[in-house]
DNA sequence: AAAGTACTCAACCGCCGCTAT
DNA sequence: TATAGCGGCGGTTGAGTACTT
């Protein structure tokens, strides 16, 4: 015999998310943390799987996330990643902070395709386009057109690999250096860090797990408090909800946090009175 | 102003590796 | 050891929105 049935599947709501089921799955989280995903949605008063529910946290509720379109350097971050990785988006995900990979991925295929397709730059090898069509044609999974080492070093028609470096030198990305705001200097400040990293480049071109970016030094503002407790652990969930609370009576705004929308404030707003 | 088209992105689907039973 | 659920992932879909004619 195997384990019990996640979610009963008669009965389980699909679709958006209504206001109340956020708010629901965010007290549940905040005030249980993060434990096994199947009881989520039992536990927290809720008629979804725990899939969804998982989805609908780390991808949108999540306190951390950042919001709004990637800034050029976090482009130019995405495009070398997917050059080494090609569509592994929880990979790329995991070196961008507060970024999802679905998030990654929709903005790859809705934004940095065509850039790059409009460039010249084949999305698939990352290489000269040879034919624009049959570019089109096949960007979707770079992985099914390459095979062991190739995913890992797409080579350059003319054989040449595509190395991080030559991203470095990349035109766009310097480019993109002349009209960088704060937010683009603190991922640029990343992305060089990466290319200097040398621990974490030969992990990246050895398709080994790389060491984890340490997320205890992140810092949401220089004023407000930082996520050393929430970021990717989840151990210290009471703080963070007490902070989270704490951000109502500041305003969350204060704190330099956007993770938070309208409606989101909303619900902890109803939740505290 | 209305209709048609293109675009965006949240959410779902199905697969895979791992693991509990 | 076999079976089946869980968690996670990448691919895809479709409703809502923006833009164009």
């Amino acid at each position: 015999m195997g384990r019990q049935p996640c979610c009963d599947k008669l009965g389980v709501k699909k679709g958006p998310w209504t206001a109340e089921e956020d708010k629901k799955l965010i007290n549940f989280i905040l005030t249980n943390g993060q434990c096994c995903w199947r009881a989520v949605p039992k536990l927290a008063g809720l008629r979804r799987c725990g899939k969804s529910c998982r989805l609908r946290w780390t991808n949108y509720l999540r306190p951390d996330l950042k919001r709004g379109l990637l800034n050029e350097s976090e482009e130019q971050l995405v495009i070398d990643l997917h050059a080494r990785l090609g569509n592994r988006w929880s990979k790329i995900a995991a070196r961008m902070p507060g970024r999802t990979d679905n998030e990654i991925k929709n903005h790859w295929n809705t934004h940095i395709k065509k850039k790059l397709l409009k460039m010249g730059i084949d999305p698939v090898t990352h290489g000269p386009l040879q034919n624009k069509t049959e570019a089109i044609k096949t960007s979707s999974s770079p992985e099914k057109h390459l095979s062991g080492s190739e995913k890992h070093h797409h080579s350059l028609p003319d054989g040449s690999a595509n190395t991080l470096g030559s991203s470095v030198e990349n035109s766009s990305f310097a480019q993109s250096e002349k009209s960088m705001s704060i937010d683009d200097h603190d991922t640029k400040t990343l992305f060089e860090s990466l290319c200097e990293d040398e621990e974490l480049l030969s992990h990246l071109l050895n398709e080994e797990e790389p060491p984890l970016i340490d997320t205890s030094a992140w810092e949401l503002s220089d004023n407000g408090p930082s996520f050393h407790h929430c970021a990717n652990n989840f151990t210290a969930w009471e703080d963070c909800a007490t902070w989270l609370l704490d951000c109502q009576d500041f305003g969350v705004h204060d704190f330099g946090l956007d993770s938070f929308n309208d409606v989101d404030i909303n619900i902890l707003n109803t939740e505290n009175n």
